[in-house]
Order: C-alpha cells, then structure tokens, then sequence
DNA sequence: CTTAGGTTGTTAAATTTTTGACACATTGAC
DNA sequence: GTCAATGTGTCAAAAATTTAACAACCTAAG
C-alpha cells in the first residue's frame, strides 16, 4: 500500500503541520493556502505542497487546502485515528510526568499502566492509573493489548527491558533512557528522546551564540 | 573563530559520539579508528571523518583517535567545558524530573532553581533544589546567573514567560511546551523537546510497520 | 633503515533534500 | 458567461548532505 519509501525527514514535520491546523480549526479558520501557512510556520510554501503531496493531493487549486479535512487526513496518517496503549517502564518522575500528560490521551495515546521495581510503589495508582510490579509484566501483556512501551528507567536496565519486552510482542518502544538500544534483527520500532543529547545541543549553540557576540563587539 | 557555519544536521551527532567516546573511555579503551567506531555507531566511517574534521583533525593517520583526547575535544566544541545553570519554570512531574536527571550535573549542567505558580509549592525542595514562587523570578536573576531555562509549564504561558526570561538577559531556552515560541528578533537560542511530536512519529512508524507485515502475509 | 599495513584528512561523486517555476484548475466578481 | 486572481501539483534546478575514493602519512616489525 505504501508506494514508496518516505523520508524521515517529512514525517519529522508532520506533526507540526498537525498542531498547526489544529490550532486553526479551533480559531475556526476555514480554508488556507499553503503559501500563508509559510508564513505563519516559518518554511517555504513550496515544501508544505511537496510534503503533503508525498500522501496524495489534499489540496484545491485557486481555493487552498481545506483545514477540517487535512488535520483528518494528516491525523490519519499519523496513525491518530486509531488508539493506542502505553505502558511505561519505570515509575519514576519521568514515568509519573507522562502518566500525567493529558496531552496524550487526546491524541489517542492511553497509558495504561506503569511498572517499577521499588517495592514502595506497588499498588499506587497516578492519576487512576497503577503502579505494578515489574515482575507482573508477562501477565499484564497477556491481559491487556498493549502498543509501545515507553522507557524511563537507568540505561543500564533498558537493553534487557527492551528485548523482554519484544519477546512479548510489543514491537514499539518509546526510548527516554540514554543509551541506543540493541535490537538486532528484532521486529521493533524505536523512537529515542534523548535529553541530555537535546541539552547538549543547546549547550553548543548557547556558546556559538556567545562567541559571536564577543567577536562583534 | 567560527570560520565557517557548521551545519546542526552535524551537531545533532556530536552528542552521540560524545556518548559512546565516554562508554569507551569508561571500557579503558585509549584509541579507536573511524572504521571501528562506524561499525559500532552504525554509521559510516566517512561520515564520522567528515563529521570530526568539521572542528579540526583530531586525529592521526595509521594509528586513528586517541578516545580520551577526542572525548575531552568534543566536550569542549559542545561546551561541556564549563557549567551551565539553569533554572526550571514549572514544577509539576516533569520540572521535577529534571531537578532529578543527576546525569545533567555531570556533564555540567546544574539545575539552580525551579518556579511555579501553585502556592502549596512555595519552599518546597527537590533534591536540595527549592521551588519559588513564580514572582521570585526577577529578583532570582538579579542575584544568580542563570544561563539557561527549561520550560515545562502549560503552553498558553509559554511565549509570555519566553519573552519576560529573554527580558531578564537569559539567552537559552530548552522547550518542552507544545507550542513554538514566538520570539522574532529576540537574541535568543531554543531547543525544542516536544514529546507529543515525537510520539506521532512514533505512531506513524508502528502503524507501518503493521501496514508492511499485513502486505507480506 | 626499510617496508607492509593501516588510517586519516580531503577531494570528488552520488544521493537526498529543498527551493523555484509554471501549467493548469478553480474561484468569485461583474 | 467571461476573465483576472488565486493557488495547487509537479517537474526541474539548486543546495545540502552523505558516501566513496585515494594520496599522504604514521606505525611497527624485522
């Protein structure tokens, strides 16, 4: 069904344009054109009709692009029109963070379980949702349809996590621990949020930012 | 000093190695040729040359990278060299997880203080670190220096606080708000963490990935 | 000292990504 | 109904990024 291989580099976008027609349809904008969405999203009007086309066109030409229909479309293709279950290992802040993000649960991310292994945890439940015991995994799997699996615990537990969580038939993982998962040859799907990467990041460009006025002055 | 801009599809890697130089270092290894480092990293050894020769040449024909040299090398082109403090605004899970994220010390980043605006807060520590009131925020400013400053309260406060922190002379900020901020001719640098972007893209891969295994059967 | 083997820095080619340009379809005013 | 204005989808050009190739150089063994 999918005809060709589209870049990462266009799915790395396309939750913007998503947020951003969201935010239009609730301003109860109509219709736009993707040469004023340039503007407000601070890209060419040239990429917006390039993306949007690698998925069919959503567009009308001398009228724009329907705002209603191609959130939908774009949510559709996002896989947001659909549910999809969450557990997060590990309980702690980060794990607690996103059993509270409410966000989610918009989009049809539903966080249906924590696990940890502090005993001091065990049967709390954060907003409505529980806190298990990591041994409980295997039975919780087969209790329940779960999607991806979320990673918050130390780096030095996740590669194991990882593979037993594959073993179960989870083949998404949502990775915040700081290391690069080795799943070779398994059949997963991974998406890293490294932070301290992320800071890093901003770290060089605070002091690349720094020198350059230092050098104008 | 800069003498050319060096693009961030470049800087989004440097962390990485950065990363597995330290696991290296950690293992006793002293010295590691690009072909050896490719094959662990899965990426080609071209591309870490290239990548590296962007800064200067590290390292040294016939015998490859000196892993403790380069590790230190690296560290200071993305500004580890030097502490960083930050403050947190918003001190809810995720605020709190951060306070938490003791690897941030270590590479030099040292949370100083977090701020909210929910009074049952107000003195309340973190890991040694106290939560201000929110109108604390000029006054803290004044008195410590702040480099840095994550944002990890709700989205419709967002841009006010972005444009009153660039105000108060903090350059950088680390986003985690669902919402680009608007901060047009402000000096300032941001890097974006959104979390719900990330786990579209993760949905879209699943999603698929199911599609792909459907196709085959 | 010589030489075979190994590895970088660097240049060039290949590939991917982004931007520009325009034919053609649709709208809406008159 | 006509026509100027608008705006998409798409093709081609430009720019950026990645990969390949190799000369120059270092290491280490004999």
């Amino acid at each position: 069904m999918q005809e060709k291989e589209i870049s990462q580099a266009v799915i790395r976008r396309m939750p913007r344009y998503y947020r951003y027609l969201g935010e239009l349809l609730d301003a109860g904008v109509e219709r736009i054109s993707s040469n004023e969405l340039s503007h407000r999203m601070n890209v060419t009007a040239s990429q917006i009709r390039q993306d949007l086309n690698n998925f069919g066109g959503f567009g009308q030409q001398g009228y724009g692009y329907n705002v209603k229909y191609l959130y939908e479309e774009i949510g559709k293709i996002l896989g947001l029109n659909q549910t999809h279950n969450i557990i997060v290992i590990g309980a702690g802040n980060l794990g607690q963070a996103l059993a509270n993000y409410v966000k989610f649960e918009k989009l049809g991310f539903m966080i249906i379980g924590l696990f940890d292994v502090n005993p001091a945890l065990d049967g709390v439940s954060v907003r409505g949702i529980k806190i298990h015991m990591l041994d409980e995994l295997e039975n919780f799997c087969a209790e329940n349809q779960v999607d991806i699996a979320a990673l918050t615990m130390p780096k030095q537990k996740a590669d194991a996590i990882a593979n037993r969580l594959v073993d179960l038939g989870i083949h998404a993982i949502w990775n915040f621990a700081h290391v690069d998962l080795e799943l070779i040859d398994k059949d997963v799907v991974v998406e890293n949020v490294h932070l301290s990467d992320s800071l890093m990041q901003l770290s060089y460009n605070v002091v690349k930012n720094r020198n350059a006025k230092e050098n104008n002055s």
